[in-house]
DNA sequence: TTCCAGGGGTAGA
DNA sequence: TCTACCCATGGA
């Protein structure tokens, strides 16, 4: 089936894709010749397809290779693209801002995120203190022990539903992930999505404040400050700067010397409710 | 062997 | 609030 989707006139289908990494973690899959984004969706009851995504006459086309719920589908979407979130406050800030100028003029400020928050979740604690090849190699192996098989081709999987990790033992998924110490981590939040303890999903659309949200999102075993604020950054919500050794070196080299985390959070300070975009898509002197 | 990578959790000061 | 230490994993 085909659908077409409306997009925002400050959104850029290639800048949302390429703005991070996450093009790279299975089930997604980046064709960047034909600029056709696919992955293996699980739409439960209408079992699992296979989509594609990409550009047509200004608007994003969706194909899959079987009938799914047309609204599921936009709003999996919708979600993955960020299309529901504002950016246009973000560009008029940029564009009277020195090194930010060209944020607008590209269309960028929308990064790439899964269709759900548990994914999301999952895949910022496979990123946390190892190298990007070992948070792929993670991903990849979650995708292919949980997963669900694509019809078509069987070497294709789904990212697993919460209920998917939490039907094995902690030490099955640990056999089978190999995530290290962030084992009991995923299990922990899968499981306890998966026997109604917590409801992830409901927290995109509460109407909560960045502080209420970062707490929640510390209180998450495996979430500290740096994956809280990647995660609030997939929320739209850019108030706190998501620190890593990345951000540790090009601050380092703005300043000539090593610096602290709490020396990166100042060098972003003024930038306000924008800070993590600005990190973001900053233009560095000497990256 | 040792170090460390897109940190997190904890104890102690 | 900060520092120090340990935490699995696997490549360099």
């Amino acid at each position: 089936m085909k659908l077409h989707l409306a997009t925002p006139a400050d959104f850029s289908f290639i800048e949302c894709v390429n703005a991070h990494g996450w093009k790279s973690l299975l089930p997604f899959f980046w064709d960047a010749d034909t600029c056709v984004l696919s992955r293996v969706e699980d739409f439960g009851a209408d079992g699992v397809a296979l989509m594609h995504v990409m550009m047509n006459d200004g608007m994003v086309l969706i194909e899959t290779d079987a009938a799914v719920n047309e609204s599921d589908l936009t709003c999996r979407v919708q979600r993955m693209l960020q299309l529901d979130v504002l950016v246009a406050d973000f560009h008029r800030y940029c564009e009277k801002t020195a090194r930010l100028e060209h944020i607008p003029t590209l269309k960028q400020g929308r990064l790439l995120r899964s269709p759900s928050l548990f994914e999301d979740v999952v895949k910022v604690i496979a990123t946390t203190n190892t190298t990007w090849a070992q948070t792929k190699l993670m991903v990849s192996r979650i995708v292919f022990s949980f997963g669900l098989q694509l019809p078509s081709d069987p070497l294709r999987r789904s990212f697993p539903t919460p209920q998917r990790i939490a039907d094995v033992s902690v030490d099955e998924f640990a056999e089978k992930a190999r995530m290290g110490y962030r084992n009991s981590s995923v299990h922990r939040i899968a499981s306890a999505i998966a026997n109604g303890e917590l409801d992830l999903e409901s927290w995109i659309d509460e109407g909560i404040s960045s502080a209420d949200l970062c707490k929640r999102l510390l209180s998450l075993p495996g979430i500290g400050p740096y994956a809280a604020s990647c995660l609030m950054i997939y929320m739209g919500r850019y108030d706190r700067v998501n620190v890593d050794s990345w951000a540790r070196t090009l601050v380092g080299k703005e300043f000539g010397r090593k610096v602290t985390d709490k020396e990166v959070h100042q060098f972003f300070e003024s930038h306000g409710e924008w800070k993590a975009l600005v990190y973001h898509f900053y233009q560095w002197a000497d990256p």
